[in-house]
DNA sequence: TGTAATTCCTATTAAATCGATAGGATTAAT
DNA sequence: ATTAATCCTATCGATTTAATAGGAATTACA
């Protein structure tokens, strides 16, 4: 399952991306607009700024920013910080690799060989779609 | 994430569909081979017999069986019967289907677009994907 | 210079889910 | 009868998730 951070997210910098205009985005009317809980947004826009994938300005008139060009930025970026690892089980991650206690032989394990398949195919979706992609109407 | 329950699950349909012989196979051969707790296994196998896709005999050389052939067995039956629905929001569930509480337009909804991506990449590789494809070594 | 508006940060909580265990009831072979 | 297997329900502890709370820090601007 997607998780809501991961949803909110998503929605989020939608709509940062959508925004047309110098000034950056506020928490609030993002919140407003998407119908997210604002102090629960807030800690995912915390997450995405210290990511690097926003930027913010802090105070009155503050707000957030896209570090870069929505068609720069990659879902499997995003996915990865929000969602954290793209596959679905440790051992055929790219990123966080673990052995599994059991399974002696990886390669012989026939979870392993149709996961891999599963987070490939996943993947080709990821780094085939940019933000630009989401954020086209 | 993939569950355990999952991960065994086909670890045990695996381990069934090598079986060579007449005599149904039993959940404590099963659970020793493969590493996993015999009452969680006992659990799960008795999921797959509710949904069909294993037979069971009870008693004193009693066991479980297939009750189609592994090639005929695809990845999404396991798959949804196991882990649940193959989308991961269900707002794209084509058996599980659900509308979000916010999103006044699915089809305005950047998430859904993706998901949708997500869902039909990973059901071509359950749909071409069989027990007999796990099985063989 | 002070006030309002905003992000930043940490802690907490309630509910749900997951992985596993417990304890037997039922059934069948010998 | 005895043994060995599945069947079934309930429960438990740990973890994760979604959300809330409460304020600290920073900035614009009147």
């Amino acid at each position: 399952m997607l998780s809501k951070k991961t949803k909110y997210g998503l929605k989020a910098l939608t709509f940062i991306a959508r925004f047309e205009g110098d000034a950056p985005v506020q928490g609030s009317a993002i919140a407003k607009s998407e119908q997210i809980p604002q102090k629960f947004l807030e800690s995912i826009l915390l997450t995405l700024r210290k990511s690097g994938i926003l930027g913010s300005k802090k105070g009155k008139h503050g707000g957030y920013y896209l570090r870069k060009a929505p068609s720069e930025i990659l879902m499997t970026e995003v996915m990865r910080v929000l969602e954290g690892p793209i596959a679905m089980i440790p051992c055929v991650s790219l990123n966080y690799y673990e052995k599994c206690d059991d399974c002696p032989d990886e390669h012989a394990c026939s979870v392993n060989r149709l996961m891999i398949e599963v987070r490939d195919s996943t993947l080709k979706v990821f780094r085939n779609t940019t933000l630009a992609d989401l954020s086209s109407k």
